[in-house]
DNA sequence: CACCGGATTGGCT
DNA sequence: GCCAATCCGGTGT
């Protein structure tokens, strides 16, 4: 363990308009919640980028400013979760300054405290490892529900961010295109998922087959 | 106000 | 590999 371990992450690191340096540097910082008082901790391996207005795979494309994706506008820190499918909560750090709609999606995490109550969340007999594997598990494991959506995540109450481990893997970072998003075509192709090399965590995505 | 479909997951065939 | 689950946002009538 090292010294700035429990450090949070201040506001003012969200507020870097690079949000494909940030989706890159978020990897190896801890996710943080404490729901009813249960603290949990997981490392960050996985994200992806949403790069708002040009961007064809983001909810706020072309600055579609909604109710929904009304939280992406403010200010880089906090957070943006929404519902998918109908059942799954998906969670995205907000950057970038107010009104640029910049998130990044948080797809897979490994679990470091509290894992027991991660596996009573998820409900599954799968090992520890893959507990946070996937962005609909990753909401899963910590207890995160779209009613946190817009927490100020460089505030220690319900939803922050902590520094973790200053030895990132930045040397063993992957970039690969982003997941699901078929639809947004030459956007689907840009290499703006990010994930920790050959890391147990990170998600194993169905490849899907798509013509549009 | 009806319709379409989604930044997914896990169980069953 | 296939598909159901389950809700609601965005769009168009």
């Amino acid at each position: 363990l090292r010294k700035h371990d429990h450090e949070i992450v201040p506001k003012s690191y969200y507020q870097n308009p690079d949000i494909l340096f940030l989706a890159n540097d978020l990897l190896g910082k801890v996710l943080c919640t404490n729901f009813n008082g249960e603290l949990c901790k997981a490392k960050i391996v996985e994200t992806e980028a949403y790069k708002a207005p040009e961007d064809k795979g983001s909810h706020a494309f072309q600055n579609l400013r909604t109710k929904r994706t009304e939280t992406m506008f403010q200010e880089g820190g906090c957070a943006y979760v929404y519902l998918c499918y109908g059942i799954h909560s998906m969670v995205n750090v907000v950057s970038g300054p107010k009104d640029v709609a910049h998130a990044i999606l948080i797809r897979a995490v490994e679990p470091l405290c509290n894992i027991d109550l991660m596996r009573k969340r998820v409900k599954t007999k799968k090992k520890d490892i893959l507990l946070g594997s996937g962005p609909g598990n990753v909401c899963k494991a910590m207890g995160i529900h779209t009613s946190n959506n817009g927490a100020f995540l460089f505030e220690k109450e319900k939803l922050w961010i902590e520094k973790g481990e200053e030895t990132p893997e930045k040397s063993n970072v992957v970039a690969s295109p982003r997941v699901g998003i078929a639809y947004a075509k030459e956007w689907a192709q840009k290499n703006w998922r990010f994930y920790i090399k050959n890391h147990p965590s990170v998600s194993k995505p169905l490849i899907v087959n798509y013509e549009k």
